[in-house]
DNA sequence: CGCTGTGTTGACGTGTTTCAATGCTCGTGG
DNA sequence: CCACGAGCATTGAAACACGTCAACACAGCG
């Protein structure tokens, strides 16, 4: 989601409707759904996965720990976008996908035979998007904290926008710490980038609610 | 966005036409191949290509420039790389690619329909890769210096070895200036990283040419 | 020979991390 | 209803890594 918007056509979607028996299932119209609550786990990083999945509400953050111990949060994702392509490929999963609240996921199982039909070009869509993204977020670890901070405000408000919602009245899915991560910073920094923008009269922060007052500056902060 | 899926369509169409007697396997021997020089683009970031490649022999960098004018180098391939697989689904390239060295490069000029065989498979795993490849950059960029130049030295050993080259003994393809783009840093700090590897008797440098002294202490600095 | 491009080395400034302490929020149980 | 504790967020001070600027070394090459 987050400058990652890897939304689909609803082809990919449809090309699915044969389904297993698993619990939690619900139905609705022909496409299985599953709710996960806050904390349940979409799939883990290593899993070779049967099904693809489109995000109808809530958000989910994607992850992985690396030999280290690290956590490494690659990306955030909400409503319209498409997690678990390697399933369509019989590759094991790259990231772990966690719900950060109440989502409701519309299963995509996607049969091998979908390599051959229009679903493909979703799934080769969204596999172009994901490249975007990381290359984009490449670049985003290599600017200092506060451009870091205000392109990711933009984006995070541009996909609201999209979804019907408001531009600068912004609820954030991720707490500090997970923000910080996924920014490629310290938790201590990302508050003090959060005050500097309050004390310049661009943002009013509280907690995860973030009003841009002036979206110009933020803008600016971001390199245009 | 919706250029592109026209523009999808009528490449499948065409496509299709030509393709009665191409059997969907990405042919190695057949296929035509083009000679890259120095310098050479293989092709340009936001170019709508028509083409994908395999590297047969000879380093190229890809690369994109933002709007800022800042340059940043996403990667590096060799003999066996899938590039331009943008080409496949008619969306414009991501990277600009451009040889490094005097280039073989393999011309897969693939039908839409190549989507529906097995020729797929190397490309659709060929962005598998890619995005891993991303993931694992974007781990490298949050570990100081040292680690970067380390892991990045045990990757290229890995890939020469596995090419029938020897691991310890190494032609970096970039000059200090790229490399160091490609690992996020400046290119004083790299040279000094790199003396410091030579003081503690890990590496031993001249120029592009690296021996590999002490593979146990780079992975130790890589963690392992 | 001097030029230009490339790589190295040094000194310095600064943004970020780290460590430690404090405040805040919210859920739980008395 | 309030008190308490746990996790989360903020703030401050100090250390550090890295980038920047500048000078210099060394190569290839006209």
């Amino acid at each position: 989601m987050t400058q990652g918007l890897q939304r689909l056509k609803g082809d990919a979607a449809s090309a699915s409707a044969r389904s297993a028996a698993w619990p939690g299932r619900i139905r609705i119209g022909h496409s299985p759904r599953r709710i996960l609550q806050a904390g349940d786990h979409l799939f883990q990083a290593g899993e070779f996965g049967t099904e693809s999945f489109i995000v109808r509400t809530g958000h989910l953050k994607s992850y992985c720990v690396h030999r280290d111990g690290e956590e490494q949060i690659l990306g955030m994702h909400g409503p319209g976008d498409v997690l678990g392509f390697e399933a369509l490929i019989g590759k094991p999963a790259l990231s772990s996908v966690i719900a950060l609240e109440i989502c409701s996921i519309e299963v995509a199982e996607l049969p091998h035979v979908a390599l051959r039909t229009n679903g493909t070009e979703s799934l080769v869509e969204g596999m172009y998007r994901e490249i975007q993204r990381f290359s984009r977020l490449l670049y985003m670890d290599r600017h200092p904290a506060e451009r870091r901070l205000a392109e990711f405000l933009l984006d995070f408000s541009r996909e609201e926008q999209m979804r019907g919602k408001s531009p600068v009245d912004l609820t954030l899915p991720l707490n500090r710490r997970d923000l910080a991560r996924f920014l490629g910073l310290a938790p201590e920094t990302l508050s003090r980038t959060f005050t500097r923008y309050q004390e310049q009269g661009v943002l009013s922060v509280n907690n995860r609610q973030i009003h841009i007052l002036d979206p110009a500056a933020l803008n600016e902060a971001a390199g245009e």
